[in-house]
DNA sequence: AACAAAAATGAAATAGTTTCACTTTCATGA
DNA sequence: TCATGAAAGTGAAACTATTTCATTTTTGTT
């Protein structure tokens, strides 16, 4: 599973960090040629990633199933995506984007004089919102953690939403002298993936609700240690 | 990674599941004839197993070099583990086992009038001491966890040290009237494996200690609440 | 329309898992 | 003691996937 060697390929592609160059779900038909193309054929193999997992799990993901769902040949998979858990990556940081994005506007208007519990317990009701409107985001987490397994070092952790949205929230609502100890921000990190995995999981709405109070707690555990 | 087809082979063997016919541990050279080579070739195989996934990570747990190392053919691999997820799983198994070994043997010699929270607090102790003690569980703790992942149905996560030691500690502390909520139990599950994990990756005492204060919270917040 | 860079191709190399027809081992009782 | 067959073991070959790379196609520019 773990692969041996990792070589550079003569550089993959910018690589799945970036993404800003082009604003996304606009230009519907039209062909635009040179760096257009590019862009239109990463979205294909990503957009074919989630249908996959969407409907038959991580474990049809399948380089050549994904590049065939695309409409492209498996070579040019290899063009934007170093491997194939590099592709599984940056389907799941996609997802990622887009429930942080959500996140991230709630956090723009939340009262000014709300309570940090209060906050919280809001944002947790977004994070499962998003989540749950997200079919392939359960399949994909589960994904990632396979390939990139819990790590005791918070820096190493970048991709998941509560370290990319913990930021914005200890800046306004931490008092001043807090400084974000990162054992514990590992630990709410890790905590709440989990805990919002099982959700995803949980399939009656009665359970769900209840899950939901008992994921608030622990959240607002952590948090209040924090 | 899924598989599509999962034939019964033949009757692979007794399976991974009853471990009940052999003290294991005992008889280290003597070569007992013909139930005996069976079982030492099984537990061969899944020593080769903890070894290679102590020392290189479960990706370096491929057939053959399992086979190789416990000094049989593949073929024979095949005869006593119906695939490679089998194998591992069996291999995680057998470190659960002793885990929760260590933890009945400590819920036995707990004192007669100890409360509850202290009970759950000496438990976790041992948990982590013993989980420390094999250098191989972390690593099979995430080979599982890639292979079945988190289920939202308590029935289905049979193996785990907190679904095995959880039965017996109930039976002790809960009062009569609390029935197990399956939604609390597989949460106290899933946030305690997942914990467990990032704490055996955590490598300065000072983060461990700090660590070890975080579960206790959030485990005795999730056992008050069963 | 000629050119070069970008993008795409897909057959072949590689790496792993799994099967199966066959051989070896060994307790048994004739 | 040795013939028997069931249990255990073998390993080459079939399969299933990933990854490479020499080659071709597309596209914007001149």
């Amino acid at each position: 599973m773990t692969k041996f060697i990792h070589p550079p390929t003569d550089e993959p592609f910018p690589g799945s960090a970036g993404g800003a160059a082009g604003l996304a779900g606009i230009e519907p038909a039209r062909p635009v040629p040179v760096q257009g193309r590019a862009l239109r054929t990463r979205a294909a193999l990503l957009a074919a990633v989630e249908t996959l997992v969407a409907s038959e799990g991580a474990g049809a993901v399948t380089t050549t199933r994904v590049a065939d769902a695309a409409g492209v040949s498996v070579g040019t998979l290899y063009r934007y995506f170093a491997d194939r858990d590099d592709l599984l990556l940056a389907a799941y940081d996609a997802t990622v984007e887009r429930i942080v994005a959500a996140c991230a506007k709630e956090l723009e208007i939340l009262p000014d004089a709300i309570a940090v519990e209060e906050a919280a317990r809001r944002l947790l009701a977004v994070y499962l919102d998003a989540a749950e409107a997200i079919p392939s985001h359960a399949g994909l987490l589960k994904a990632m953690r396979a390939i990139r397994p819990v790590e005791a070092d918070q820096s190493d952790e970048r991709s998941g939403v509560v370290a990319e949205i913990l930021a914005p929230f200890l800046a306004r609502f931490a008092s001043p002298g807090t400084a974000a100890d990162p054992v514990r921000l590992s630990l709410l990190n890790v905590l709440m993936g989990t805990l919002v995995d099982l959700y995803l999981v949980t399939r009656t709405p009665e359970d769900r609700a209840k899950l939901r109070r008992e994921i608030e707690a622990h959240m607002l555990l952590a948090v209040a240690r924090l």
